[in-house]
DNA sequence: GATGAATGAGTGTTCATTCAT
DNA sequence: CATGAATGAACACTCATTCAT
């Protein structure tokens, strides 16, 4: 039985490897993945279409045999990686039952779309949300709705069972503001795992003893 | 009688009013506050030197008599947000003594900037940090180590008296998130205070008791 | 029993609505017809050979197995409308001896091809013959030449009977100015009829006495 | 005295050679002098920003400091050219009593605009109508109605004089047709005088005798 | 024949920046 | 200091045409 966390690195039979943003390896799915990694590097605006293009290989004219408009590649990274978030997330906690495991659950998914496999989509959906035009946000954040939806459903139950007193809708948004933040200073190449800040953020939210006890029966696992 | 959370409004002798995004009211100060605005409303790029310079009432050449480039207003209005809330953080805690309240003193600086007065700019400093040049980035950098070095000491302190167990510089990124996250959702018109909120975050940090003792502790002051 | 205004509808045995702008319904045909409606309505230069592929049901690269550059296309529109209405008003004179007569086929013949079953396509022969190559232009010129011939002959004929005074290739001009300009006006389901222009501009060149006795005698021979 | 004929040549104390399509010499006139000239030409569509800018000797983007898109400059050169031959045929009818000469100073003032100094325009107006958008072409048409008003009314005093029996305003169009085809073929070098063209389209009016007798008259004036 | 992905030169337009006045 | 016309490089996007399948 693979172990909990490996449970969301794959999605519909492929290796991460294979599924770098979320993106699979047809043209379309290298062109996003390449859109997706210069968006985050240069932003939306600093990024020209010739840009994407050389990256991928092809001329800048055939960039639009794929998507009618520029934005139409930004909206479909962002829509591309919060579908294949969304799946992962729900992978995440199918299963598990205790409320703090379920949380660390959601707390792993959501830093491994953050900092992990699909950091760069993922900074593209932050940064460059200001860069989609009004009916492009709302049909992404439809898409998002879904993926919110587990996380209320976590955290209500925490409150419910008293690990946490606030309001659960603002304790989501410490959360994704903690969670977000760590794309501009994670180290992947450092000495602090995912795991080791899955642990720290899910403190901040039901406490040090809470964690400390989910945690050693997760490890008592393995 | 100057309650300690009106501490932080007034700098230099000038009301909040007079200083919106930190900005004094020279031509120079105008210019710079409706760059912040634009800034953050259209993002950099998509802000040109024209809709500045109408903001202002001046023609576009103009503006380069103030700044030599564009990019230079960008990190002048950096700059200058940066200056005017070290400077108001460090009001804010000089004079507290108990470590929690010197915490809540500093999230509530931290929130005023960044929900408040200076809102805009600080919106700018966050989102637009990657417009800025690698050398721009580098001075604006060794501004923000003074403010960052108020909220160390103070967390430092905190987890020396027990009141938490993690790494102070993670705990510091963490509260940024959580902090500058607000930005996207906080609502000046909702019933939420932003009292209210630096407590919650507090919360986060040293736990819902030490925050609940600090708070009656610093009503029965007044 | 097939009156004289009937003759010029049936060429070739075909009925008009086979004959769309006079051409058959080949595919090739069916494609010219296409084009000649799109060039008159966005004119040679905004249709684009999709747009053309699409009203045919093809893929745009398939055009170009039935004509090797856009602009032969519209060379085939213009060549099959020139040739299709030269024959026409060929049959329309065939036979008719009276001079003033003679004349009325002919204008009743032009107003048809520029305001009846032709007229995308003559349309398109006015307005986009700019857009032809100069060596296209003179092989056009060529085709209009014999149909330019019926007009003069007859055109000569009626000067020299004294029924008007003036050159008969400046006659020929100033005809040809207000038929062609009807497409501009003309409309199909007004109370207008084609015979009634026919008259009507026929009574420019001979005079509102001749049209007048003409008319009475073809009416009469019915 | 100036006679009638040069009435309209001169607008406004400027002579023709100053106005080129009705166009003035400041950069702006120039502009348009030059677009309406590749816009004949080429046609809208083919003329590019970078071959108006070249004729005047800027760079391509300064354009667009005089005329926000590439379709106003098609818009100003047909308002300018409406405008301009408005006021000249008004000069042209103004204190000239006989209606057959009223007549004739009509012809000869649209004749001049179409064959004569602003010819281009002319050309431009009638060939790249469709390419203005329908507001643009609504706002066109209105300022026209002033121009038409001028030729109604000697039509309809001619029709009431018994010089033709058929309706004025069908007049008017066979009218608009001869004059504006005689862009195709007119020959300024030709041996066919400006006032012989006129007098033969005002014979398809009134008939070759009343066209004699206003003439002798004007002839007489000289 | 038909397809449809790809090309690549070209289009109208934008905009930070300059500079003579 | 301010103006505003001009620059010129760059941009997103278009489209006739090609060609391997």
């Amino acid at each position: 039985m693979a172990p909990a966390f490996d449970g969301f690195t794959r999605v519909a039979g492929m290796t991460q490897a294979q599924r770098i943003n979320g993106m699979d390896d047809s043209p379309r799915g290298k062109l996003l993945s390449a859109a997706a990694r210069l968006f985050r590097d240069k932003g939306f605006d600093r990024t020209t279409v010739r840009d994407i293009a050389r990256e991928v290989g092809i001329q800048s004219g055939s960039i639009f045999h794929h998507f009618p408009t520029k934005e139409d590649i930004l909206f479909a990274v962002m829509a591309e990686v919060i579908r294949f978030n969304t799946e992962r997330l729900q992978r995440a906690v199918d299963g598990v039952e205790a409320p703090v495991d379920r949380l660390l659950a959601l707390v792993r998914g959501e830093l491994q779309s953050i900092i992990g496999d699909t950091r760069e989509a993922m900074s593209v959906l932050v940064y460059e949300w200001r860069c989609l035009s009004p009916a492009k946000q709302a049909q992404a954040l439809a898409l998002r709705d879904i993926y919110e939806g587990l996380w209320l459903d976590v955290l209500r139950d925490l409150r419910a069972a008293g690990y946490f007193h606030d309001d659960e809708f603002l304790m989501r948004r410490l959360i994704t503001g903690m969670a977000s933040w760590t794309n501009t200073w994670f180290d992947q190449q450092g000495s602090l795992q995912l795991e080791d800040l899955a642990r720290l953020i899910a403190r901040r939210v039901v406490g040090e003893e809470a964690v400390a006890l989910a945690g050693q029966g997760a490890r008592g696992d393995r």
